[in-house]
DNA sequence: CGAGAATGCTTGGACGTCCAACTATCGGAC
DNA sequence: GTCCGATAGTTGGACGTCCAAGCATTCTCG
């Protein structure tokens, strides 16, 4: 995977300063490092969720149903917890609806919502691809516990500033 | 922003340690809260680039020329620098050249490459482009620069752990 | 020297995300 | 009680990403 003899992160971070722009190098380098650290989980969790034919968005949705009190929930709750356009919670559902994952309900009351209630297959795959991810990516992180607490610490400062929850 | 009442971070991790993944959750959690910063930083740069017409990719792509000794560079390189697929590549080429901020020149002696060039357009745009994102972003992170600094350096191991560069 | 492997780029298709526009329903204010 | 704004979900279009396949060129090695 390796292709550069340098990192690209310290490289622009050496050109920012350069160019008198201390003050934003920080950042920048954050910024960065952010986005590319995501790529490579997203890699990584993508691929542990290959075997189940399962994508990112539809785990968080099939694990979000699976946690819920009655399994279900008006579509709506479920993009504001998982911070995601509606349009993106109809096409999730819409895939995990065709695999029988996952089925639509009227709301009892309110005919405007709703509802994604998971089925028992789908209870099956979600069990066991949450066993997967557990064991090939979140408790393979490759560092220390005490650098993922720290980052945990950070980050949670980080969207507590930009008003997220 | 803030629709929820508490943090759906901490709530999954309550989840995670209640059915006896405890081993998993610290790292379940600096995943999700990587994924989560990304998502607010890219909507942040997206928003300070949008006035001068370029996404985050293609604004990549037009720093790195800018800051390379001829202004140009295989595409090959590029992808190894940004770390993207080749296809990504050619299509921000595209879009770039359209608008006239980067031409595909061939390469002197190797005829399967092709180089970009950045124009001096192109370097205009990616100029006052920096000038907002470090101003709107870069030293707006929202977190101290102690955090930051803590950041950079765990992102600096998990991504050496990982094989980037 | 010549054939097969490796490299560089492009194309077409699948997927996910967002936005804008639209329909349907609900709820509050006069 | 009715109208008007807010809320819920879907649709179609634009964009970015990846993969697989394909074509051209260059390199390697027998």
């Amino acid at each position: 995977m390796a292709k550069l003899a340098f990192d690209p992160i310290d490289e622009a971070r050496r050109q920012w300063e350069e160019h008198g722009w201390e003050e934003a190098a920080p950042g920048m380098a954050a910024v960065t490092s952010i986005v590319r650290a995501q790529q490579i989980l997203m890699a990584r969790v993508e691929e542990a969720l290959r075997p189940h034919d399962l994508t990112f968005s539809r785990y968080e949705l099939l694990q979000l149903l699976a946690f819920s009190k009655a399994g279900a929930l008006p579509l709506s709750r479920i993009g504001a917890r998982l911070q995601v356009h509606p349009a993106s919670i109809t096409n999730a559902v819409d895939r995990c609806e065709k695999r029988g994952l996952v089925q639509r309900v009227p709301h009892p009351t309110d005919r405007r919502t709703t509802l994604a209630e998971i089925t028992s297959q789908g209870r099956e795959v979600v069990a066991k691809a949450t066993e997967n991810l557990n064991r090939e990516v979140f408790t393979a992180m490759g560092i220390g516990n005490e650098d993922i607490s720290a980052l945990n610490g950070v980050l949670k400062r980080f969207r507590e500033a930009h008003g997220d929850y």
